[in-house]
DNA sequence: ATTTTTGCCATACATTCATATTGTAAAGGA
DNA sequence: TCCTTTACAATATGAATGTATGGCAAAAAT
């Protein structure tokens, strides 16, 4: 055979010429021969690594999930020593506003897949389970930063969770609108924090 | 002539076909000929009424807006007296967040636009515009329900509304996705409400 | 050395798209 | 009565779409 070739890495380089396009003209202007150029390859390549157009499309949004998670690392891994549970949740939060126009085109893309998660089942269910799994290390570093006061603390931390990740949502899309600068969004999503952190 | 046509009347049956279609299947699926499938008609008539696809997506999210501005006014409407600011904010902000099958279309077809508007200047600039609109309501009935504390109050109060607005616009995606239960969205919303009420 | 397999390309095909064009019947004004 | 205007329909046009097909060169397997 020729060249031996990675496949899961073609694949990857195919989808993040997706994203480009999807991020740049919207999904709508994402077709076989759009990413095939922006990818600086054949239509031909791509159908050789993706046997349908869905496919493609789904493969981009795992891709696209599998940087979010790495981005979300990142910025907690470059928390300073000590690494509190609020620093750590601070940081994991921060992570999801889109700030650098990379982290903005991802951002976007993912705007755009979740619209059609909304139709499509098999898609919401993947999305569906990333969110609980924010949701739950949401609630975990919490649960660390604010130890048990009360009953229910276990209830309270998932309340809280979910409040913070709906704000850090909605806080993205006004920031991709331009609505809010970073600054600002940074410093409502602060000022809710040291307001979840119990004062 | 013919008949004689109310013709708002006939583009904003058009423009709710439009939206059926896009919260369906999402707004890439929206084609002159769906739409007028969709409404029933011939595809000589939208063209009739509409000289452009642009023209038509432009016209059925102004009708949108429209819609979105009665939910909202029937919702504070609703109101028991007598109507306090509190009372206001809540049901104003509670109308944002899709509850019936239909404000789930509806806020649906409208994160559809927002992507669209987010890679086209002048569908942006309409958005910022309205959401620059809630704001300062949201603001003015802060600042009337928590009657002016400290030095600049107007600076807080807009610093709490856009956290409002921004919680509930993450609600709404969670709630569309079928992350959250409307009931749990509400309780988020009213806890966040009654802190920012000062206590 | 021959045969398979693999990576990739070029092109063809049928469909769908937005839009342009042309036609027609109904209803007003003259 | 005639004539213009209006509402709407039918069909044409050319571009763009997803996908199928056939081929070809390179490298592994035999």
């Amino acid at each position: 055979m020729p060249k031996q070739v990675d496949h899961e890495q073609r694949r990857n380089q195919i989808s993040e010429a997706l994203w480009r396009i999807a991020a740049e003209r919207g999904l709508e202007a994402v077709s076989m021969r759009e990413v095939a150029a922006a990818a600086g390859v054949s239509i031909g390549l791509v159908q050789h690594y993706f046997a349908s157009k869905d496919e493609l499309v789904v493969h981009a949004t795992s891709h696209l999930r599998r940087r979010l998670d790495e981005r979300i690392r990142r910025g907690v891994a470059a928390v300073p020593e000590p690494v509190t549970p609020p620093a750590a949740l601070r940081a994991l939060l921060t992570a999801l506003l889109p700030a650098d126009p990379e982290s903005r085109a991802e951002t976007l893309v993912g705007i755009a897949v979740f619209i059609r998660a909304l139709n499509d089942p098999a898609l919401a269910d993947r999305y569906r389970q990333g969110r609980a799994q924010l949701t739950a290390a949401v609630a975990d570093l919490l649960g660390r930063a604010a130890p048990a006061a009360g009953e229910s603390s276990g209830e309270e931390a998932e309340l809280a969770a979910d409040t913070l990740l709906a704000l850090v949502d909605g806080l993205a899309s006004d920031l991709l609108l331009g609505h809010l600068s970073p600054e600002r969004a940074q410093r409502i999503l602060d000022r809710q924090l040291t307001n979840a952190l119990g004062r």
